[in-house]
RNA sequence: GCGAGAGUGGCGGAAUUGGUAGACGCGCCAGAUUUAGGAUCUGGUACUUUAACCGGUGUGGGGGUUCGAGUCCCCCCUCUCGUACCA
């Protein structure tokens, strides 16, 4: 072999690193420890995309890293393998989803190693082993054990097509994440998690998180504290109060109307006789329509009066109450004092139904708007007049406290977890129903395992399949004797993913999730990488879990993510479209306007950049040009087995780490993988020279200065690199040493071993590969990183530009050790030929110096 | 609407605390090698002016601070992501 062939030296280290163990977690406890996570992969039947390596050599690189550094690495890697895909398949083939799931395992464990990761194997683990979910069905008990997990007949998003029930979260322009299926309303029986909780202490410890601030935003916003009132209205003739929520309570001499939502208790018990045919009408007219359809018509609001009226607290005066979608059932109370004056959804209700609008607070003179939301005096409120918002606020409600018709409230956004699904690839609850109560079943009966079933369909009736195993789901109380019903539904797939992470720690631990002793070494997280689109579901509820286990006393940390980062997407290649319309090809801005026209997919050469926009060459015609997401439909998906077959392993980590910032969204560019592959075979021949045969071009000669300074300029450069994260300049910097090395005369020892450490995090097979090849008998895995030495960067010369009036006119080389001589730089300066042509006929009024950077000589 | 982030060559992207804008890679141009193509190597490549030097203009647009601004401040525009009747 004289050339670089990766489909050779690859398979090789592979299969060298596997049976040797080589990244297998040390036991000692000796060393600062690192505990590096990848996001718990789906095994999905199509395997592997380019999306996946992204994270997983960024974390790869800092895992590799570290073990150089000294640190006792925890890289670990498992399957989130309960969930939709594989059941669906069953429900299909009538293959069992055990066998499905783990075939994919297979083919995901295969194309993870043959891109070269440093997992630890020994601790993979799958939510799918009994040994594993036992641990899941534990942390459920202590969940109900606490209170925090109720079965509540509520109305929930039921998705037909799917056949189950689905969460909020889960839940996106009304219809399914999964699948993008409609949900409608129902109310079925469910189990749900207390999650609400903990809202609080979720929002708190946000603070102390290393996480990306949008990522914080997200869940803030989700969990949506708000701080207000909660203020009674009474209803005359009637005993009920109705409870209303609102942030504003300064306002509430400006309430004049009320809204229920239509699902609200209290409806019926305000609606008069003669209204009750028209309330009936629109309770029906609401119950039917779909979130989906909430949304679309959001812009024309609708309700009817129900004929009663409540009294507003503040003045005594008597105001209608009404019924609109507009209030959710769900949020604070499902009842509002409607104030237009101050709040727009209210003034547009209001303006509708012809409904009084009074302002409390003076809009500007020059407002012209219809509500005004700003600050300002009150007016028209009685013992609130005059106060700005804030001290309205607190005036009234120590007035409504003193008078007992309310008092200051905190409302969540948040609700509480729908934590069951009707499937039957997912765990067991372990409960069991006596005499119609749901009971635990005893830790020592741990696992419930999934019974096997010859029809994994849900039934018409919503019936999870599991109600199909009679055997397994008639069952008997251990305690009592009694006859017992097993619980039928499966939690949901952020179940496994919940605590995962713990799991990694001691895997084969059988006294708990996870061994007390390991956790408190190896927790927190130092570092987790993983997708966006998992900013509020799984670190929300891995959040809660974690929270609970603390409480619980399991794990010590009360976060389990110290700090996390989102790799970007990677998009498709660039395309350029043209718009084709009648058999004419017309510009992108009117085909923007024009019906009917046809996409015309057009190569990099058809087109040219013509101002800010390309254009068809040599035309004026506009064309498209953008990379879009990777999609089968578009057929612009990039499969990593073949650009590893193509280029390599290395090439494909060190592309996707050079295309840019880890973090950023980026399109992909084969061009740029040719680039990384040649920058390989560049390093390739640096070792091993032109000649055919294997002979190695290093030397055991002393390094020359030159030679030293560029090696430590790349230790520097890399190691501070990786440090941030910022992988593709530190690839930048692995470059510009091989193009300078290539043109020495040889290479040192001492040089190219260093350098060779330097490259290993990003392309470990070829770095092992001449690592071996220089004559080690063992895996640089674990050499000591080099140390960046600053004694070899001091450069004999310096370059300063020389500027006048800011502008750079002169470069002049300064002997290093005069670079911070000011009267020497300067009078250097300004014998410039071209200077003394800027400062003839010229007064110099201000000399700027700054040692070793820059001089700028401001002239009049 | 609201929230967050981003606008730098033909393209992906570099630029410590304000101090030579465009590192590195792609593409393109020229040359070497080759029967030819590919691969490889060498040099060039922001725009503009020039034979060349010397200049001029340039980091979405406008203003400001400063000896000096991609970087700091104010206003505006565009794009991306998230979110949406949350009282």
């Amino acid at each position: 072999m004289s050339t670089y062939d990766p489909s050779k030296i690859e398979p090789r280290w592979q299969k060298y690193w596997l049976e040797n163990k080589t990244f297998k977690t040390p036991e000692n406890k000796d060393k600062p420890k690192y505990y590096i996570l990848d996001m718990f992969p789906y095994p999905s039947g199509s395997g592997l995309h380019v999306g996946h390596p992204e994270g997983y050599t960024a974390t790869d690189i800092l895992a590799r890293y570290k073990r150089m550094k000294g640190f006792n690495v925890l890289h670990p890697i498992g399957w989130d393998a309960f969930g939709l895909p594989a059941e669906q398949y069953a429900v299909k083939t009538g293959t069992h989803p055990r066998e499905t799931t783990e075939k994919n395992i297979k083919i995901f464990r295969e194309q993870l190693q043959m891109l070269g990761f440093s997992y630890d194997w020994d601790r993979e683990v799958d939510t799918t082993d009994p040994n594993y979910y036992k641990w899941t069905q534990w942390i459920f008990l202590k969940l109900f054990e606490r209170g925090l997990a109720y079965e509540s007949e509520e109305p929930v998003n039921w998705c037909p097509e799917l056949g189950t029930v689905l969460a909020n979260e889960e839940v996106i322009d009304g219809k399914s994440e999964v699948g993008g299926f409609p949900v409608i309303r129902r109310p079925m029986r469910q189990w749900v998690l207390k999650i609400t909780a903990y809202a609080e202490r979720l929002l708190e410890d946000l603070e102390g998180l290393d996480w990306p601030e949008s990522t914080k935003e997200m869940q803030r916003n989700w969990i949506g504290k708000s701080i207000g009132a909660e203020i009674d209205f009474a209803v005359p003739q009637h005993e009920e109060k109705i409870r209303v929520f609102t942030t504003r309570p300064d306002t509430i001499f400006g309430a004049t109307y009320m809204v229920l939502a239509p699902e609200h208790y209290l409806v019926d018990v305000v609606t008069t006789d003669e209204q009750k045919e028209e309330v009936a009408k629109y309770k029906e007219y609401a119950e039917q329509k779909s979130d989906l359809e909430r949304q679309d018509l959001s812009k024309q609001k609708s309700g009817v009066f129900t004929g009663g009226y409540a009294i507003n607290p503040a003045n005594g005066k008597e105001i209608p109450i009404w019924i609109a979608d507009y209030v959710l059932a769900h949020y604070g109370t499902g009842a509002i004092m409607a104030v237009p004056g101050e709040d727009e959804r209210d003034w547009e209700f209001a303006e509708q139904y012809g409904l009084p609008i009074v302002r409390t607070v003076q809009p500007p003179d020059d407002f012209e708007g219809t509500a005004f939301t700003g600050d300002g005096p009150s007016i028209n409120s009685d013992f609130l007049d005059g106060l700005y918002i804030t001290d309205a606020k607190t005036k009234i409600i120590n007035w409504l406290e003193e008078n007992g018709v309310g008092k200051k409230s905190v409302n969540y956004k948040l609700r509480d977890w729908l934590f069951s699904r009707q499937r039957y690839w997912g765990e067991p609850f372990p409960i069991i129903h006596v005499d119609g109560e749901p009971k635990p079943v005893p830790e020592k009966d741990l696992p419930v395992t999934l019974p096997d079933v010859d029809d994994f369909q849900p039934t018409k009736t919503g019936e999870p399949p599991l109600a199909r195993a009679k055997n397994w789901v008639e069952t008997t109380d251990p305690e009592t004797g009694k006859k017992a019903l097993r619980e039928t539904n499966t939690m949901p797939q952020w179940a496994g993913s919940c605590w995962y992470y713990l799991r990694y720690i001691s895997p084969d631990f059988d006294g708990g999730p996870v061994d007390q002793n390991e956790e408190k070494y190896w927790m927190p997280v130092d570092l987790y990488v993983g997708g966006s689109e998992h900013s509020v579901l799984h670190l929300l509820y891995a959040r809660f879990w974690h929270k609970v286990l603390y409480d619980c006393g399991v794990v010590s940390t009360k976060e389990p993510f110290q700090k996390l980062v989102h790799q970007g997407m990677i998009l498709g290649e660039v395309e350029y479209t043209a718009y084709e319309k009648d058999g004419k090809i017309i510009s992108a801005e009117e085909a923007a306007k024009t019906e009917g026209v046809k996409r015309v997919k057009l190569s990099e050469n058809d087109v040219e950049k013509k101002g800010e926009r390309f254009v068809m060459k040599g035309t004026e015609i506009m064309v498209d040009s953008k990379a879009h997401k990777m999609s089968k439909s578009r057929g612009n998906v990039i499969n990593p087995d073949d650009v590893v077959e193509k280029y390599g392993a290395d090439s494909l980590r060190l592309y996707e780490m050079f295309m840019g910032p880890l973090e950023q969204v980026k399109p992909w560019s084969t061009k740029g993988v040719e680039g990384v592959n040649r920058f390989l075979n560049r390093t390739w021949r640096l070792f091993f020279g032109e000649n055919k045969e294997e002979k190695i071009n290093i030397s055991e000669d002393n390094p020359s200065s030159e030679q030293l300074k560029v090696l430590h300029e790349a230790i520097k450069k890399v190691t501070e690199d990786i440090e941030n994260m910022r992988f593709n300049t530190a690839i930048s910097a692995l470059m510009i040493f091989v193009n300078e090395a290539n043109s020495w005369e040889n290479v040192p020892r001492s040089v190219a071993e260093p350098f060779l450490i330097l490259l290993s995090p990003f392309a470990p097979h070829i770095a092992e590969e001449i690592w071996n090849r220089l004559g080690h008998k063992q895996s640089l895995a674990h050499e000591d990183w080099p140390q960046f030495k600053e004694e070899f960067l001091v450069e004999e010369s310096v370059e300063i530009p020389v500027q006048v009036n800011g502008k750079v006119r002169a470069n002049i080389t300064v002997p290093a050790d005069k670079q911070k001589d000011k009267e020497f730089v300067i009078g250097l300066a300004k014998q410039q030929k071209n200077i003394i042509r800027y400062l003839d006929k010229t007064t110099i009024i201000k000399e700027i110096f700054v040692p070793g950077r820059i001089v700028n000589l401001v002239v009049k």
